[in-house]
Parts: C-alpha cells; structure tokens; sequence
RNA sequence: CGCGGGGUGGAGCAGUCCGGUAGCUCGUUGGGCUCAUAACCCAAAGGUCGCGGGUUCAAAUCCCGCCCCCGCAACCA
C-alpha cells in the first residue's frame, strides 16, 4: 500500500492559535483525509513549536516554569484541534526527548560533513527586544520597538555551510519541477537562489532553554534549524530506525509563504549535508485576511477560530476556508461572506437538498428507496464529477475540489426541478419511474458525501447516515464507495442540518 | 530604490503557463414550481478583462512601457 507523510509548520506558543493558523491545519487535514479516502496509509503530522526565546520569556513572565507553560499551551492547542475536527496522527512538541535526540544526531551529521564553522555575529542588539536589529530597521540610530539605543554585540555562533548546496539546490529544482508549490513561490525562491544565499547561524550563545549543540555544550541549537528537524524527529529519527525507514521522506510539507526560505532553502540543505532524503513536496499557502487587510492583533483584526466554530460550526468554517480561498493565494475572511456562503452552500443547496429528498422517501415511499431499472442522468454526471474531484484533489487544487463536490448538488437539485417527482407520484402507473428517481437521487447524494467528507467530516458523516448508509464513514472509500450503486435504502429523516440564518 | 503579489460586469473570484465565442458565486429584474430550511428551477440585464503601444488572421492570455493597490519592523500563518 502506498503511504503519505504530511505535515504542517509546528507553531509558536506564545499566544494562542488565530484564524491563519487554523487555516494551514484545516487545509492539511483536508488533504490528508482526502489520501486516507483515497486508500493511501497515511501520517498527519502536527505540533509546537517551544524553544523560543519569547516563549522563555512569557513563562518567566507568568512565573512559570518552561516546561509548565508549554504544558499549558500544548492544551490550549489541542483543544482548538478537537474543535475543527483536525485528524493528526502524531503532535509532537520540540521539547520532547525523542525531539532533542533527532536534533543533536542531526546536528552531529552536519558537523562530520564539514558543514559547521564556528564564527562570529555581530550586529546590533536591542536588549529590550533581546533580538539583533538590522542597521536599516533602525530609526536614527535607534530600535523602533523601544526608541532605545541598541548595543554593538559580537557573538560566538556556529555556522552552516549553505553556499555550498546553492548549485545542488538549482539542480534539485530543475529536477523536480513540483517540489515548492505554487508556482509563484518557486520562482521566488529560485530567483533568491540565484542570486547565492550566505551562510547562516546555526546556533545562539547564552540561553539555557533550547538543545545544546553536540560538540559545544555552550551553544544551543538556534531555534529555527531546531524547528524544521521536528518533521524527521516525528518519524523516529535517532530514536527509531524502522519507523523511519517506513516514513522518511515525508510527502508533503504544508506551510505558511513567509517561511518557503527556510523549507525550501535552509532544510533541503540540511538534509543533503547529513546524508538524508528530501521531502517530496513543499506547499506554501497564502494569508487569509480580514477584510483586505492582514490580520493584526495590535489592530484587533485577528480572528478566533474558536469563535467561528461556535458561531455556525466548525464544518461550515472548514467549507469556507476550503472553497472560497484559491489554495496558495491569499484569501479574505468576513463574518459577512461566512454568514453568505453558509445560507448559500448549505442551507439553500446542501441542506435543503437532503431535506426535500428524504422528505419524499417518506411521504412516497416509506423511507425505503431501490432502483427500478436503469439510472438516470445524474449517474453519469456523478460519475464525471468524481473524477474531476479527484484530479483537482491530487494536484492539491482543494479549492477545486470542494467546488466540484457541489456541482454533483446543484446539478441534484436541478435533476428534481426537472422530473418534478411529486407530480410523478401523482400518477399510480409511473411508480417504476419514480422508485427510480427517487433512488438517483438519493445515491447523488450519497456521491457527493462522499466526496465532501475531507471537508466536512462530521456533517458529510450524518448525510450519508441519512441516505442510508450505515457503516463507520471512516472506512469509507473513494474506490468504490463514491462509485455509483444499487441496492436497498433506508432513508432517515431528521432535523435541518444547517438551518438558515435571519 | 529593490523584491513579491494583485488590478476581469454592483460585490467576491476563476480563467492568463499551452492566444481563438469572457466564466462562476452572491446581488438585481422577470417567470416557473410546491417535494423542500420563504428554500429550488428557468431566463434576462449588467464587463473598452488598469492605461498606452507592439506581435498576430486573432490577445484578458505573448512582448515593451506606464499608472494604481497590497505585503516585505514588530505581535503574526
């Protein structure tokens, strides 16, 4: 059987998570419950990210220990998790031991390859942000942040040897023409390759709360060449050979635009210089902003994605991040458009759709539907549906997809305005005809369950439980269940699954 | 300055790589239906595809120039 590893960007803990973040996690689990309906064995990687300095910083400032404070923030993630229905196989969380062994034998590799040099860095350091400034971020002479003067510090670090993989990089892109996805990133970053990229840090001096590096117990391993080696530490790097052997490479990284350099630059690199597989694929989605504008916490922007799934539920979010946001650009979010597209898409279409059918099951046929005969014209249509759903699906157009998923709807509901069933029933010597329509419908239905079922997993669950289905929908798949069949079903009536506002 | 993204009927977007009747959703107007969550179906109106030039039998799509908007300090995906 065919296996896919994906992961996502593990995240920061010092505040909790706000829309963008829920984005990357729901898109990531759409793929990957999209694989998993598809057959594929498959890994979803999830987790947090503990080893920065703000984050040493906000537990000394809650009087709390680290590790506590991660603690608590590990739930406070998890929970928002649950709530949008995110199927991780595996958290995994950079303070954790099978974590810090990973790093330390990767770092090691790096360093037999002759690819870590001890240096200095020197620059600019604001001791309020206790981070180094750049001379042009500076505001005459000063840090911007805290109008501060900041201090000329010179500072041991280890670097890694980047320059040295810039032409197997160039070549590794023109080899694999879809590792970074989108286009438009991967020119980005072929274009910054181009022009030679330095060598980097690998390491900071003077902090207690990180992983020291090997061969000096003073350095800690800076904190975002610690972050990215979460995805191979997941999979048992150093820890467990056989576990990795199964998942290493991993398929797909699903990450944020603004960090493609580091996946696709720094960690490539990495891992060519300890004698590792690169990962298949690396995807980098777009904002998803407020209005227009980027969302911001100092201008109150940011939006809660708990508050959206308590607002409407965590489906119709999911729905709207999925559908209405072209995957890889950026997108814009508005309780206005949320509101819109679920009185559009579920209420009026979807919803409204499994209420007029299983409605006339009951009123015609008792609830029990079964073919008459040959099928009708959605049996094609569903059939043609399918399997563009899946081409969009496999090129990761998941925005395509779940717009696929709903022509099988619309094209439903036009299929009923068209045979009009409730004038067939009028006539007693049309009821083969009608056994027939009904039942298309019903399956059309069922189709489109199934198709949705990435996206929308715990209410495509309680369709397809109305429309007779009657096994676990975690065990279902694309092959053959989102083939059209025959056979008998019990239709179950129940109450309006997206009522609709106003 | 530079880098990147974008400018398509009232709103939000797809299409641009591989030129050939301009498409989708919402909204508006008119009609139909009554199984259904005042939902559903049909039809119509509405666009110089930012501007100018070029290539071509033909350009939203390719080439050149220009204008406008957004992001590139921090919280932050």
């Amino acid at each position: 059987m065919s296996r896919f590893y994906i992961t996502t960007a593990i995240d920061y803990v010092n505040s909790r998570p706000h829309l963008g973040t829920a984005y990357e996690k729901i898109t990531a689990d759409v793929i990957a419950r999209y694989k998993r309906l598809s057959g594929v064995d498959t890994r979803f990687l999830m987790g947090n990210d503990e080893h920065s300095h703000n984050v040493y910083q906000r537990a000394r400032d809650k009087g709390l220990d680290p590790l506590e404070f991660c603690d608590q923030m590990e739930q406070v993630f998890r929970d928002v998790w649950k709530r949008l229905d995110i199927s991780f196989d595996d958290f995994i969380r950079t303070s954790e031991e099978r974590h810090r062994r990973a790093v330390t034998k990767l770092m090691q590799r790096i360093s037999d390859a002759g690819d870590l040099y001890e240096g200095s860095y020197e620059g600019w350091y604001c001791v309020s942000c206790e981070a180094f400034k750049q001379e042009k971020d500076l505001e005459v002479g000063l840090c911007p942040v805290h109008s501060r003067k900041p201090e000329w510090i010179k500072e041991k670090n280890h670097f890694f040897r980047l320059s040295g993989y810039r032409q197997a990089l160039l070549d590794h892109y023109a080899a694999q023409p879809t590792f970074l996805q989108p286009e438009t990133r991967r020119n980005e970053i072929l274009r910054f390759l181009e022009s030679g990229p330095d060598d980097v840090s690998m390491s900071r001096t003077g902090q207690a709360w990180g992983i020291p590096l090997p061969n000096d117990p003073d350095s800690v391993v800076y904190v975002w060449a610690d972050a990215l080696i979460n995805y191979i530490a997941a999979v048992g790097y150093g820890t467990d050979d056989d576990l990795c052997e199964r998942w290493w490479p991993a398929d797909l990284h699903v990450i944020g635009k603004d960090i493609t350099r580091f996946h696709c630059v720094i960690w490539p690199a990495m891992l060519m210089s300890a004698g590792l597989s690169l990962p298949r694929q690396v995807f980098g989605h777009g904002w998803v902003h407020w209005k227009g504008q980027k969302m911001s916490k100092s201008v109150g922007t940011v939006v809660d994605p708990l508050e959206a799934a308590d607002r409407l539920g965590p489906d119709p979010l999911r729905l709207y991040l999925t559908k209405e946001i072209t995957y890889g650009s950026d997108g814009d979010f508005s309780w206005e458009r949320f509101e819109n597209i679920y009185n559009t898409d579920l209420a009026n279409n979807f919803g409204n759709l499994v209420s007029r059918l299983t409605s006339m099951a009951h009123r015609y046929r008792n609830g029990r539907l079964r073919p008459s005969g040959a099928p009708g014209p959605l049996a094609e249509r569903a059939t043609a549906i399918v399997s563009s759903y899946r081409q969009a699906m496999d090129r990761l157009a998941i925005h395509r997809g779940a717009a696929v998923a709903f022509e099988l709807i619309d094209a439903t509901n036009e299929y009923i305005a068209e045979v009009q069933p409730w004038s067939v029933a009028k006539d007693a010597s049309r009821g083969t005809e009608l056994d027939q329509q009904l039942f298309d419908i019903a399956e059309a239905v069922r189709v489109a369950g199934v198709l949705l079922l990435p996206v929308m997993p715990g209410s495509a669950a309680e369709v397809l439980h109305r429309v007779g289905e009657t096994r676990d929908a975690q065990t279902l798949r694309l092959d053959p269940d989102a083939e059209w069949s025959g056979g008998e079903r019990v239709i179950s009536q129940g109450d309006p699954l997206w009522p609709r506002l106003k």
